[in-house]
DNA sequence: ATTATATATATGAATTTTCATACATGTAAA
DNA sequence: TTTACATGTATGAAAATTCATATATATAAT
């Protein structure tokens, strides 16, 4: 992963929110993320698309949802930059976070594997 | 400093490598980043405006030379990310590197202060 | 089982916005 | 006046946004 490529991923608010949440989250669906964020769907999806592309995310399918998750593959001090803005920019996430926890009709997750 | 900001600043190849080479080297002047990157002057000039105003860099003036540095100032994280980034992307730097070190009648520095 | 409908997500295409680059020129120091 | 650096302005390219629509799964009705 190109540093360059690594940061223009993470240089826009809708991009950056989705990865963060994600992280802290562990693993959301694109209707948490869009009803998290109060964006329109295809916004959210396209910019989901490019993390995944970029191998920053990986997504699984779990009934009508898709849920996505950091891509564990990512070099360590990738990985490390995303743990650390996310404890590091609270302040950042908490209206997505409680709008997230405001949301009703969220869908179960069941064990990625086994 | 906002996070979005903060990786809009590294989403550029020639403010990144301006960013990781000063961290590197503590501190440089225009035209050595210039020579490192093989660039033509008023492209880096203009980066390194950018990356001054958002807070990133510092600059002084030492007789007909402007010095660059990290800011001092900035969150202990964002100082944490630069850090990490240059530790574990040297390859990225390689050439810039080369480039500098073979570069003759670069400027002296004086100390900073006192 | 088949059909119809609803929900979740992705994507083609058009538009708008943002960003990087380059040239020319300006300022400041030696 | 030469060297080092900054900046106004134009321009092209990339990126983001949006609408409309497509696909895929689930659910309900017949």
């Amino acid at each position: 992963m190109n540093p360059v490529q690594f940061y223009k991923c993470l240089a826009d608010e809708t991009r950056l929110k989705c990865v963060l949440l994600i992280e802290h989250e562990n693993e959301l669906c694109v209707c948490e993320l869009t009803e998290a964020l109060q964006e329109i769907q295809p916004k959210v999806s396209r910019h989901l698309a490019q993390l995944r592309q970029c191998g920053l995310l990986m997504d699984r399918r779990q009934g009508k949802w898709i849920f996505y998750r950091i891509n564990p593959d990512l070099p360590e001090w990738s990985k490390k930059i995303i743990t650390e803005t996310t404890l590091s920019n609270t302040v950042f996430l908490k209206e997505s976070l409680s709008k997230l926890s405001d949301m009703g009709g969220r869908p179960e997750r069941m064990a990625a594997c086994c």
